[in-house]
RNA sequence: GCCGGGGUGCCGGAACGGCCACGGGUGCGGCUGCAGACCGCAUUUAUGUGGGUUCAAAUCCCACCCCCGGCUCCA
């Protein structure tokens, strides 16, 4: 298993008799609001390399942060007329719900901030013992020049970088690009620690998080791209100042979701939250678009992508649906190019996770297969041949739309109805039937050998 | 300025040294009571420009042109 590494800019192996457990950690989200398809597709992707990582036998132990204090939360409790904790509560809610809808697999841990603030003391002081912090009037900051290596994630220089004028003069600092440890506040929310009232600065909480709960170095580390300067970059100015040890062998970043031309961001006012693309489309369909491009590389949101995801999507659903509606027959059928194309996706997903291609093989075992279904040739043995399609669907991470017993007898009664109907030729009761059906996304198949339903995720 | 990603058919977009990717749209036709799925054909002998390497280049090398994102809170 091969993964590209920011840092080094090569491409660096998993191997399943060294790494044996796996170390991730992900940047989550500041919950402040509702989380968009570009939050999403960071999570997809994690979500893909962890399930392959399990299926290829690795024990996985996935850690993402809730960052649960910082203004941004406070500004909205204000708008709202209610404390940062109820806001918090209310986007970590929303997340999870929208978490769930994805299919994407729990983490094994959420860790949020306000919970780590005695830890975060401890490390600053760490830092300070290390001579890596000082203590100004209005807070703790890093001493970015005391760090030898600072910029070789994001490979900047620090002069280039101040030159570029965008840092803000602080006469508190004493650099330009020196940052905040912890920020003394006198006015609600804060913590007291020893520093003073206050609150953390943004990068000590993953610092924190990823030391106390996974250890000094861990396996990979990933996020958006736009975290790599200045988030990670400071991470690991914190954590290797601290430990004087790598804070993570990979560092993994996916690339920006665009909305048309622009980035897709808060501030433009151009966002798409994942909970009504849901409603829209639906889960699977968010998860091909979100891997229809190499994660690294960013994706552009517009309507022709989406309708492309959502015809690949109907070819795959197909296919799994082919291999479970098997016909009562005997068939042999010669199950070799599926079985390639199947090999060849996961052999693509190793390669630094090129979902991609791997859809794109995918994709041919899936119209083969449903070729292979039009012409009454899926027996329950030939199904049986092709379970690797189910491997590879359970990776993607991909679910069929569930139906309720309920809805499944319902379905069943009108199915029978409507063949006593067709049977008498009355066409137009029959096909009044279908019609009905159709709007609960229910589609019907007439085959030589009986009637097939199918829920769909799109029609 | 610095860091990164790109320029491929009507459109979206793969491939990163060799065999028409794939999909969408549009049009015509087949199959079907209808529909879906499926099948056939056309659009499609496409790779920013100029050199070079090679039996072979969209793919490697050199130069140039043009787009996009980041460098400020952000996934």
């Amino acid at each position: 298993m091969l993964l590209s590494d920011t840092l080094s800019r090569n491409y660096i192996k998993l191997d399943s008799e060294t790494d044996k457990e796996v170390k991730i950690y992900v940047c989550g989200v500041t919950v402040y609001d509702y989380s968009h398809v570009g939050h999403a597709r960071v999570f997809i992707v994690f979500d893909v390399l962890r399930r392959l990582l399990q299926k290829k036998g690795f024990k996985v132990t996935y850690v993402q942060n809730f960052t649960d204090i910082d203004d941004k939360i406070i500004n909205r409790a204000r708008e709202l007329g209610t404390s940062y904790k109820d806001v918090s509560e209310r986007f970590i809610k929303a997340y999870l719900e929208d978490s769930d809808a994805l299919n994407l697999l729990r983490a094994d841990l959420y860790p949020r901030a306000t919970e780590y603030i005695q830890d975060m003391e401890d490390f600053i002081k760490g830092l300070i013992n290390k001579g890596h912090a000082y203590i100004s009037s209005d807070g703790v900051y890093y001493d970015v020049n005391s760090f030898k290596d600072y910029g070789k994630l994001s490979k900047i220089k620090k002069e280039e970088l101040i030159a570029g004028a965008r840092i803000e003069a602080n006469e508190n600092k004493k650099y330009p690009l020196d940052f905040a440890l912890w920020k003394k506040y006198e006015e609600e929310p804060y913590f007291e620690t020893v520093f003073g009232k206050g609150r953390p600065g943004w990068h000590i909480e993953c610092s924190t998080m990823i030391r106390k709960n996974l250890g000094e170095t861990i396996n990979i580390h990933g996020g958006g791209e736009d975290l790599i300067f200045p988030h990670h970059e400071n991470e690991i100015a914190q954590s290797e100042g601290l430990s004087g040890k790598p804070l993570a062998k990979i560092w993994m970043h996916v690339g920006l979701v665009k909305f048309g031309k622009e980035k897709m961001s808060k501030s433009l006012h151009n966002v798409v939250y994942i909970k009504d693309f849901l409603k829209k489309y639906g889960p699977n369909t968010l998860r091909v678009f979100s891997l229809s491009s190499h994660y690294r590389a960013q994706l552009e949101f517009n309507e022709e992508k989406i309708k492309e995801a959502i015809e690949s999507w109907k070819s795959i659903e197909d296919a799994e649906y082919s291999l479970m509606q098997t016909f009562n027959i005997s068939s042999d059928v010669d199950v070799a190019d599926i079985i390639r194309e199947i090999d060849l996706a996961f052999k693509d997903l190793e390669n630094d996770l090129d979902t991609p291609s791997a859809l794109n093989h995918m994709l041919r075992a899936s119209k083969t297969i449903n070729k292979l279904w039009a012409s009454l040739k899926i027996s329950a043995e030939v199904s049986g041949k092709l379970k690797a399609f189910q491997d590879l669907f359970d990776v993607f991470g991909f679910k069929l739309t569930e139906t309720s017993s309920k809805d499944r007898e319902m379905i069943q009664e009108l199915i029978i109805k409507r063949n006593k109907l067709r049977q008498d030729k009355d066409f137009k009761n029959a096909d009044a039937i279908r019609k009905t059906l159709l709007d609960y996304k229910v589609k019907l198949i007439d085959t030589p050998l009986g009637t097939f339903w199918r829920k769909v995720e799109v029609l």
